[in-house]
DNA sequence: CTTCTATGGCAAG
DNA sequence: TTGCCCTAGAAGC
């Protein structure tokens, strides 16, 4: 679920279900019962998402800041809310709407100055308007760290994960090894155009489909591919299986603790 | 039942 | 580098 676009599409769910109006919220788990306390009744002012981070501005100019992790999860539904399932975090009921939040790794109230700072320590945000790609290049092409490394690490580049990471550097032939030194300017260019385009559509279709239009399945006449995230992919768990360009069997191997995939066919060195 | 895994990130060593 | 945190669903007995 969370990679960047999930986060953008989630603002942007709030921004449309609670925004300028009041809402409830609480802690069915009990386990930020103290937080929701503190926005029940305010009025959501605006949503925002920067890289993974979602932030919800609310009219006591506090805010509530939320990172899913791996495994944290949102679910909207209709009023009036059934009883909450499971370790519901938090629930903000709305005139018309509510979600539940689960298991997400961060789930505090932030004032400005710490959203300012959270902000500072992230690198610029494809997704965002406001992203300056050359922060990212001066990072890069400095580096000695691979630039696999280098796109998950979210000071570097906000907003990227493991799926976005692997996808990119396949559409572009880049060898996940490759240092960022090594990367050229223009080499770089390219990986950020591509993944403002992707991760556009991701918040687009609420899905990573990174397949050219010749590597559909229909295109191919082979079968769709079902898996968790739902989309069509190069290379991302896709280890074992033929390479959908150059038939090469496509690798796995660990890399900061995460599997990175990877087409040693398509991306040599 | 139990164990494993996952689209993250942090602190400790 | 390792361990730990958060949760749910799938996979393996």
């Amino acid at each position: 679920m969370p990679e960047g676009h999930t986060i953008h599409r989630l603002a942007a769910e709030h921004r449309r279900v609670f925004a300028g109006r009041a809402i409830r919220a609480e802690s069915p788990q009990g386990r930020f019962a103290a937080g929701a306390r503190q926005i029940d009744g305010r009025v959501l002012r605006e949503a925002d998402a920067h890289g993974k981070h979602l932030l919800l501005g609310f009219d006591d100019d506090r805010w509530l800041h939320v990172h899913l992790g791996i495994y944290g999860k949102y679910a909207f539904g209709p009023v009036p809310a059934p009883a909450p399932v499971g370790a519901v975090r938090l629930r903000l009921t709305g005139a018309d709407a509510h979600a539940d939040l689960r298991g997400p790794n961060t789930c505090e109230l932030l004032d400005p100055v710490d959203v300012k700072a959270l902000h500072a320590r992230l690198g610029p945000d494809p997704l965002r308007p406001d992203a300056d790609p050359d922060l990212a290049w001066r990072r890069i092409s400095r580096s000695h760290t691979s630039v696999a490394a280098l796109l998950m690490d979210q000071s570097v580049v906000a907003g990227v994960g493991n799926i976005y990471r692997a996808e990119v550097l396949f559409r572009q032939g880049i060898a996940p090894a490759t240092p960022g030194r090594e990367l050229t300017r223009e080499r770089w260019e390219a990986v950020w155009a591509d993944l403002a385009a992707l991760m556009a559509e991701g918040v687009r279709a609420g899905r990573i489909d990174t397949v050219r239009e010749e590597h559909t399945p229909e295109a191919m006449g082979r079968p769709p591919r079902v898996d968790d995230h739902g989309g069509e992919v190069y290379v991302y768990r896709r280890s074992g299986m033929p390479c959908l360009v150059c038939g090469t069997e496509v690798r796995t191997e660990s890399l900061v603790g995460r599997n990175l995939f990877y087409c040693p066919g398509c991306q040599p060195g």
